[in-house]
DNA sequence: TAGTGGTCTAGACCACCCT
DNA sequence: GGGTGGTCTAGACCACTAA
C-alpha cells in the first residue's frame, strides 16, 4: 500500500469515529505532513483522494474541512460510479435466473457499426437475455458484442456471467461506458417476457461499455420493469480545465 | 492558468490534431518533462487530468496511450456528470417558458426531515413548476428548500432561475448530488399538466443535491414526459482506495 | 535488463483568506 | 501580514512491462 492511500485511510478513520469533528477546520497540511512523517505534496494527495470521494473539502488560504454529510460516505471502500438497485429486498431465500431468449451471429446494422467503430462484414453476436427474481421477470437485455474481441462465447458462458467471461478468460479490462435512459411504453417482447399490461411502463437504458484502452466492447439495449428496477447514483460537481 | 492545465491542453490538441495517432504509445514522461521545459511531477499532473477526461490511458513499465475513442472526447472543455437532454433539437426559434403551479411554505414532513438534515420545526418553501417547450409542457419539477438556507424567494426568481440566484445572490457554491432515476406511470398531476395520457409513462428523477460543504440544499421530484426527455451520462471506471 | 510509469521528498514560491 | 492551500522543481527509488 502506498503512502498517500495509507494516510487518506488513517483520516478517514478519524472523521468516522468523530476525532475531526463535521464541519470543522482539520490540522493544515504541514502539520499533517508532520505528524505522518512525510512530505506536504503526499499529504496533499491524501486529501485530494478525500475530496474527491465526497468527504472533505478545501479552500485555498482557508483550510481543509469535513464535509456535514461526510458520515454517509465514510465506510471502508468507496466507488464511484452509477447503481442499478432492485426495488426488492433481495436476499440468501431468493433466487435470481437467467434465462437466454436469443444467441445468435448475424453482420451489424447501421448503428451498431457506427456504436461499436466496426464495419458491415465484422460479424456480431446478438444476445437476447431475460433476468428473473423468484420467478417475476424483471429485466430483458439485449446486447451486441463484435466476435473479433469477445470470442469463444457459448450458452454455458450466457448462463454464467459474460462480464466475468470477458474479464477472466479473455483478460479484457473494462473501461468507462456511456448510458442513455429513457422510459417507454412496452413493447411486445416486454409484454411477452416482462409481462407489461398496456399502462406498464419500462424503463430503457442504452449502453456502450468500452475496454480501458477505448474500444467499444458492447452495445445494449436493457429494458426493466418499472416497479422492480431503478438507478440511483452520485453526480459529483467536478469540472476539468 | 498552472502549467499542468497548459500542458494537458497542449497535448489534448496534439491528440486532436493527430500528432499523437490513435491507439499508439506517447513519449515518455521525461522526454516531454524536456519538451515543456518542466518536471516530470508535473506531466504526470497533466497527464491525470487527461486520463480522467477519457483520453489516454496508461500502463506502469510500459507507457502512455492514446485511447481508440478519444478523438470524441477531445473538444475543449470537459466536464464529467450526467445530462438531461430534451429529446426534441432545441435551437433559437424554440421557446422555452417556464410555469410556477405552486410556491408554498410549510413545515417539512419526515421524508424531507431526514433528506434534507432539518427539524420538523425548520419550514421549507414548497415549489411546484412546470417546464414548457413550444407550448408543450415537458417535465413538471417538485422541490424542496430549508428557508435557513436559501432565504429570500420570490415568484420572480423562480420565473428565472433559482440556481442563478442560489448561486450569484446568496453567494452558495453547489457540491455533488444523489439521483434515482425510475419509470413511473402517470398520476392525476401527470396526466393535468404533462398532458399524459393512461398509458404514457414518465421518467422520475429523485435528487438531493448539496452544498460544497456539503449541506443538503434541495430535494427535488422531476418527472418528464416520456418522449420528451432523456438522460445520458459517462461512467468512469474509477475505483478509490 | 533496460525502459517506463508511480511514488516520494525537501524546499520554494505564489494565490488566496482572514483579521 | 500571517496562515493556509496550490503549484512546481530536481532528484531519487521502486514497481512493472517487455524483450
Amino acid at each position: 500500500m502506498v503512502k498517500y492511500k495509507e494516510v487518506a485511510n488513517e483520516i478517514r478513520k478519524r472523521i468516522k469515529n468523530g476525532s475531526y469533528p463535521l464541519e470543522e477546520r482539520m490540522p493544515d497540511q504541514t502539520s499533517l505532513a508532520k505528524e505522518f512523517h512525510t512530505s506536504r505534496v503526499t499529504i496533499k494527495k491524501a486529501l485530494d483522494l478525500l475530496t474527491v470521494a465526497g468527504l472533505v473539502y478545501t479552500i485555498q488560504g482557508s483550510g481543509t474541512y469535513i464535509k456535514q454529510n461526510a458520515l454517509q460516505l465514510a465506510e471502508s471502500s468507496i466507488r464511484i460510479g452509477q447503481n442499478v438497485g432492485l426495488t426488492a429486498q433481495v436476499d440468501e431465500r431468493m433466487h435470481l435466473e437467467n434465462k437466454t431468449i436469443k444467441f445468435d451471429v448475424r453482420f451489424p446494422t447501421e448503428e451498431e457499426c457506427e456504436q461499436l467503430l466496426l464495419k458491415k462484414e465484422d460479424p456480431v453476436y446478438e444476445i437476447e437475455r431475460l433476468r428473473i427474481l423468484n420467478k417475476q421477470p424483471y429485466s430483458l437485455e439485449h446486447s451486441i458484442l463484435p466476435l473479433s474481441l469477445v470470442p469463444g462465447v457459448t450458452k454455458d458462458v450466457l448462463q454464467k456471467s459474460m462480464y466475468d467471461y470477458i474479464r477472466n478468460e479473455l483478460g479484457i479490462v473494462f473501461g468507462e461506458n456511456r448510458q442513455t435512459i429513457r422510459a417507454a411504453q412496452p413493447d411486445e417482447l416486454d409484454k411477452e417476457f416482462l409481462q407489461c399490461g398496456e399502462n406498464e411502463p419500462v424503463l430503457e437504458v442504452t449502453k456502450v461499455m468500452f475496454t480501458s484502452s477505448g474500444t467499444p466492447l458492447e452495445f445494449s439495449k436493457v429494458r426493466h420493469r418499472f416497479d422492480m428496477v431503478e438507478m440511483s447514483f452520485v453526480n459529483l460537481n467536478t469540472e476539468i480545465y
